[in-house]
Parts: C-alpha cells; sequence; structure tokens
DNA sequence: CACATGACTGATT
DNA sequence: GAATCAGCCATGT
C-alpha cells in the first residue's frame, strides 16, 4: 500500500479494492474519502465504478461505502435493492430512508487510518 | 472522434 | 437548505 502515485487506472481500482477490505466491520467510508486516499480526490466517481464490477461482496464489503452525506446511492447496483441496508444493518450499523445514521460518529478515514501517500 | 452517462463532490445561487 | 453548475474520467454508443 504505498507507491500511491500511479495512474493506471488497473493499479487505481485495485488499491480501491485494498482500501475497501479495510473498512472495520460497522464502520462506513465515502467514495471520495477513497478517492482523496489514493490521490486522486477529483476521481470519486471512478471508486464507485471500481465498486460496480464487485460481486463478492463477503470479500470486498462495497456496502460500506456511500457518499459522502451517508446515503446508499449505490444499493441499486447489488443484487438486490435491499440488499445493501441489510448487510450494514446485519453489523450494527443504522439506515433509515436510505442514509447512514450517525454517518459522522460511524465515518472510516482511510487517509488517516491507512496513512496513505 | 464526439457526445452522453454516472455507486461523486464542492462551490455557487 | 434545495437546486444548479461545473469539474471529474472510465465506458458506452
Amino acid at each position: 500500500m504505498s507507491n500511491l502515485k500511479n495512474t493506471d487506472k488497473a493499479v487505481f481500482f485495485q488499491l480501491v479494492y485494498e482500501v475497501v477490505q479495510c473498512i472495520p466491520r460497522g464502520r462506513v467510508t465515502s467514495y471520495g474519502a477513497i478517492a482523496d486516499a489514493l490521490g486522486r480526490k477529483k476521481a470519486a466517481r471512478m471508486v464507485g465504478w471500481a465498486l460496480n464490477k464487485v460481486k463478492d461482496y463477503k470479500n470486498i464489503p462495497a456496502h460500506r461505502v456511500v457518499n459522502r452525506k451517508g446515503v446508499l446511492t449505490g444499493k441499486i447496483h447489488f443484487q438486490t435493492i435491499k440488499m445493501m441496508q441489510n448487510l450494514l444493518e446485519s453489523e450494527g450499523v443504522e439506515v433509515k430512508d436510505d442514509k447512514v445514521l450517525y454517518f459522522d460518529k460511524l465515518f472510516w478515514d482511510p487517509k488517516e487510518s491507512l496513512k496513505i501517500d
């Protein structure tokens, strides 16, 4: 998890997956936070695209990634529309109206936690 | 190649 | 604080 100056998309995607795998159970983060931690603050959309290709939620907990407001904007890309919320709730994360409650408190900052540069 | 679209975000109105 | 705009960039047509 070093040498992040790389601009190759395949590497970027790989790093996204590694960061997501580091998200603790019961915690959440945002697309922008991940992109920022990877040195591409403006590439939040690409984080979403990377997660869009994820099918193995057990290996890569994509449900723990929401937008900056804590809204489950990616729910429609799961197998079922309710899967994302169900997965979060099964981990103790409260969700109401497609929004993570106590988002500020549950937010996990990859930049701070992984000390990436 | 041009143009539209989107698991985004920050600034402006 | 909601609506709108503008950057962002991989993908699809």
